[in-house]
DNA sequence: GCCAACGTTGGC
DNA sequence: GCCAACGTTGGC
């Protein structure tokens, strides 16, 4: 079982959004990146543990946990004309975008924020603290198990 | 709102 | 294939 890190914008679908959906099952589409993209379509495996962050918000940070529950499928909404996310380039026949499903497990505690993370030397090694713009990523499991004393 | 980082586009 | 221009991300 490998663990993740998930960027959102609460103000556009927060860890709460994701509680509150049916069964707390939401799909991850949008993401346009090939990188994040290449994790979810090759990588992620359902039971897979994955670290719900906000970001561009007051207080950026990991936020909750999710999982896995859907593994790589075409993404619904490059398809869709009236999408903000569509892609004339991607078709049905040979999708260029993909995306896995996640279902809400818990909030943690506390809103772990990046600027605590920053400070701690067993994260200086995440893509997140590195400032990347990656929006989903790995996560190591001692950066996990420093996530969750933290929270 | 600013701006640094960095991914993408497109002319050559 | 190079690289300048441009657009987006996201912390502050």
């Amino acid at each position: 079982m490998a663990y993740w890190l998930m960027k959102t914008e609460p103000d556009a679908f927060s860890i709460d959004d994701l509680a509150n959906s049916p069964d707390g099952v939401s799909g991850w589409d949008g993401v346009r990146n090939y990188q994040a993209r290449n994790f979810m379509r090759d990588d992620m495996k359902v039971g897979d543990q994955v670290f719900i962050y906000h970001s561009s918000c007051p207080e950026p940070g990991v936020a909750g946990i999710a999982e896995v529950c859907r593994e790589a499928y075409p993404d619904p909404s490059s398809f869709d004309p009236e999408s903000p996310y569509y892609d004339p380039k991607s078709t049905e026949e040979n999708p260029r975008w993909w995306c896995v499903s996640v279902r809400f497990v818990r909030k943690l505690n506390k809103v772990v924020p990046l600027a605590e993370m920053k400070l701690n030397p067993a994260l200086q090694d995440m893509a997140l603290v590195k400032r990347s713009r990656l929006s989903v990523m790995p996560v190591q499991p001692h950066e996990w198990e420093t996530i969750m004393a933290m929270a």
